[in-house]
DNA sequence: GGCGAAACTGAGTGTGCGCTCAGTTTTTCT
DNA sequence: AGAAAAACTGAGCGCACACTCAGTTTCGCC
């Protein structure tokens, strides 16, 4: 079970960082020692290899989310929506390669054509901006989160402005951290009831 | 002279649709009419084919940005910010293959070995990011924009999700247009002054 | 019309790719 | 220990790729 697991690691890192058709099996032999015969033998295709990534971003994802929501309680909405962010921060930072890879575009891609990239696709984003709606309803109900804001277009926005802050560390364009107070202030700003 | 802007048109669709590995040179022949041959004795590789169709982005995009700026006047620096943002979204469609261009990983990646796409790159970045920080700027001068805002780092946030909105569409995964109003009200709250 | 330059052609070339398969080693279980 | 199953190997296959080049057509100008 070494050499399995060895490929899914590494090519995890080489289609997140190098792209899926930049990333050749021979490379990926290389890298994990395993000969290009054995990826086949454990993942029928390339496709498929990524594929399985994908199901086990899903699962890592919705896993961490999970757990923290049950460890944490929150004072207020406007709270809890400080704390999902920085979570959301925290998490693309320890699963960074996972998180890179759902900016990828041949994701998309190949959800057009294979309906089970599409599915994991809509479990992880649909866990992502639930738990930002989610927030957004408990302020709303606690009063600390005006209630002229629409509780599911506003978590998609909130969700691509905090996704954004990670695309630009990941991409090397900005300095997440340097941006991290001043996106708190402005999802506060942006959801606060006055 | 007719081959060669064929070329140039048919190429941006296809590497911002497809992707760059996954285009071929013998397709864009097809498409184009064009001789294989034909591709390379007007530009001499694939690569910088990307860099040509990169660097008529960037003038496009600056030119139509500084075309706006001139022809408008604005009564306030928070109505600025609407405007600029609505103009984004009106643009990002007009120019939709340029803008899904610019949200592809293999530019980064070029980016990284050759100058000459890092500094278009960022010619672009800074033109958008600039029009954002310059209306912040305008509306902390006028009152309009609250003056604890700093204005590089919420423009850069601002631009995110602005860009943000425009991936949704581009990527078939929400319709930007039920977006449109929601947006609007946040950049506003965002940045409003009390 | 003639001539040089520019535009264009497409068969050909070497390379690297995803993947197969017949065979070998390692593990598991009685 | 021995047999069956699982894991692993790597040479080899067919194919598609980016790119070349020697030759042909079209264009611009006197």
């Amino acid at each position: 079970m070494k050499k399995k697991e060895a490929i899914l690691k590494v090519a995890t890192v080489l289609f997140a960082t190098k792209g899926f058709a930049d990333t050749s099996t021979q490379e990926l032999s290389r890298l994990t020692g395993a000969a290009e015969g054995t990826i086949f033998y454990h993942y029928k295709s390339k496709e498929r290899l990524l594929l399985v990534i994908l199901e086990k971003t899903r699962d890592d994802i919705v896993d961490q989310f999970g757990r923290f929501l049950e460890s944490r309680s929150f004072v207020s909405g406007i709270e809890m929506i400080e704390e999902v962010v920085s979570f959301y921060l925290y998490l693309a930072g320890l699963m960074e390669n996972q998180f890179q890879l759902l900016h990828r575009h041949f994701l998309y891609k190949f959800s057009e054509s294979n309906p089970e990239f599409r599915k994991n696709l809509e479990a992880i984003y649909n866990c992502l901006v639930d738990f930002f709606e989610k927030a957004i309803l408990t302020g709303q109900e606690d009063g600390s989160i005006a209630s002229d804001v629409h509780p599911r277009k506003s978590a998609l926005i909130l969700f691509t402005m905090v996704d954004g802050v990670v695309r630009f560390k990941n991409d090397n364009l900005y300095d997440a951290g340097a941006l991290f107070n001043e996106l708190l202030k402005s999802s506060r700003r942006m959801l606060q009831a006055h």
